[in-house]
DNA sequence: GGGGGGATTCGG
DNA sequence: CGAATCCCCCCG
């Protein structure tokens, strides 16, 4: 038995955004009758990072990055996928955490209707653009404050902490002309969940 | 007003 | 490995 879904408190993400990452191992997403438990993410910090939406400054985009902790940032990219974010740090910092993977909990049967019925449990989640599809998230969602019990998209705890000792990697993904940002060690796993997107890195992608 | 790249995914 | 596909940033 696991304690009941309850909203996060919104102090869990303040702080080192590369602190704050790792703690969002193992709580849960819910949408509707549609949850999953966070498996990997990634930290993309602010002015500092290359890598971030928020590096360049604000813009009408990565507008909710800047905003309160707690909202959920959502964007489009690669002309068909969506990506969501939890933006982190205390509203100057623009600093947020991609979900890249989710072990489905409950409405697996709703996460097939939007994702496809042929599509397997262990890959329904397994990426930040399948997770957005198989919960139905898209830019309508950009801005929702994921930390009331009200929104129709809710970051819950059910009471099992963080592994103690997260997997470690780089950041998937990024090209090489994020310079050093490339190699930082800000992608964090649950080894052997369900829903990691994958095990091991690919070499960046020259572009 | 237009060009180009992208925190991805899937199929061949 | 490359296409799909379009929002949006940025430059002029």
């Amino acid at each position: 038995m696991s304690a009941a879904l309850a909203p996060i408190d919104p102090d869990l993400l303040l702080g080192d955004i590369v602190a704050v990452a790792p703690r969002l191992l193992n709580l849960v997403l819910v949408h509707g009758t549609s949850s999953g438990r966070i498996v990997e993410v990634e930290a993309y910090g602010g002015s500092a990072d290359p890598a971030s939406h928020a590096y360049r400054g604000r813009t009408k985009r990565n507008a909710t990055m800047f905003g309160p902790p707690g909202r959920l940032y959502v964007y489009f990219t690669y002309g068909m996928h969506h990506c969501a974010n939890v933006v982190c740090g205390g509203g100057t910092t623009a600093s947020a955490v991609l979900l890249r993977g989710l072990t489905p909990l409950t409405g697996l049967d709703e996460m097939r209707r939007r994702r496809g019925s042929h599509v397997p449990d262990r890959l329904l989640c397994a990426g930040p653009g399948r997770l957005c599809s198989a919960l139905g998230i898209d830019l309508g969602y950009d801005g929702m404050d994921l930390t009331s019990g009200q929104s129709a998209v809710v970051l819950c705890s059910d009471g099992l902490a963080p592994p103690a000792e997260p997997q470690v990697s780089a950041r998937i993904g990024l090209s090489e002309r994020t310079g050093d940002a490339v190699g930082r060690p800000w992608r964090f796993w649950v080894q052997g969940a369900e829903g990691v997107s994958r095990a091991v890195m690919r070499p960046p992608r020259m572009r």
